[in-house]
DNA sequence: CTAAATGTTCAGTAAACACTGAACATTTAG
DNA sequence: CTAAATGTTCAGTGTTTACTGAACATTTAG
């Protein structure tokens, strides 16, 4: 293990922790570790050569892991007046981004179950109850995430009252 | 691309599909191939050496996989007296097995936010937000993915009645 | 018993993927 | 203009992962 860096301990492990994460779900793991660092980095705004050395990551990395993250929907690229840096930060509400990709996810699911059911036309109806099931529950889900989601919404609209933006 | 089998294209097509989906959520892509066959085969019920004709695949590769489905939840092993092979087919509400795996990688995203949080106790509250609000969101729906899951059980209990079992 | 059929395990291979580092492009400062 | 700083792209490399095929185990039939 690389330890050549001035970064506590603790951060480090949480940063790989996020990293591992990301893994699971099947996403890059540098992207988890760019995403861990900049969900405890101060300021929260962080340069890609910044996230270079933190990470002790190669700069082609860091570039394309950003823009895979930013294409994603979890981070945002800001930029300073009289700095030519690019910096990056987690975008707000980054997790409800995630929640309308997976909707998009939930509808391919339901469109292939479809394209199955078509082929099946004249299949015994026994046979069929498989794919319906398949279409059945992911149309219930494509109706029913944007609904929790908007509660979501609504509720952390409100816990902020009080505590400014 | 190997058509040396006498399955019509399209369900080969469909087969594929399913395949290149299960890649696309982080699994191996034969056992979406499986799956996918096991979705539209007529019986539902296929033996190890059925899967492995029909996908032209090892033997190896359809118990790796098939058993990487049974461990999932999405396939069952069944049994037939006076035969030796083993069958398999989709699992009657496999569907929400796959919420249930959702729901503790929600637990763990919420759990890695909290131990976010511990390191910046001493932060700068408005530091603190992009890690709060990882936290929330994933409370939230750990508390509302189990309620959506059962209407969903509710409601599709109503629509077999009238259709049997 | 042997032979055939079914299934699992695992070492080795092939393919996919993440990551590096170098070459190149662009901007800013002087 | 040049030099330094920042950023991107991409060919090559290393690692991880899926997959094959062979060896082995188990069951059934005769």
């Amino acid at each position: 293990m690389d330890l050549n860096n001035d970064q506590p301990f603790e951060q480090m492990h949480f940063v790989e922790e996020v990293g591992l994460m990301f893994e699971l779900i099947g996403m890059p793991r540098m992207s988890g570790r760019i995403f861990g660092w900049l969900l405890i980095s101060e300021p929260p705004q962080q340069s890609n050569t910044a996230l270079a050395e933190v990470l002790q990551a190669s700069k082609g990395s860091i570039s394309t892991m950003t823009r895979f993250l930013i294409q994603l929907g979890l981070v945002e690229r800001v930029s300073v007046p009289g700095d030519r840096r690019d910096y990056f930060q987690i975008k707000a509400h980054a997790w409800s981004q995630l929640t309308k990709q997976r909707l998009v996810q939930i509808g391919e699911f339901r469109k292939l179950a479809a394209r199955g059911l078509d082929l099946m036309t004249s299949a015994p109806p026994q046979y069929k109850r498989r794919l319906q099931e398949m279409h059945d529950i992911h149309a219930f889900w494509e109706r029913e995430l944007p609904l929790v989601d908007e509660r979501w919404e609504q509720e952390e609209a409100k816990q902020r009252i009080g505590k400014d933006t």
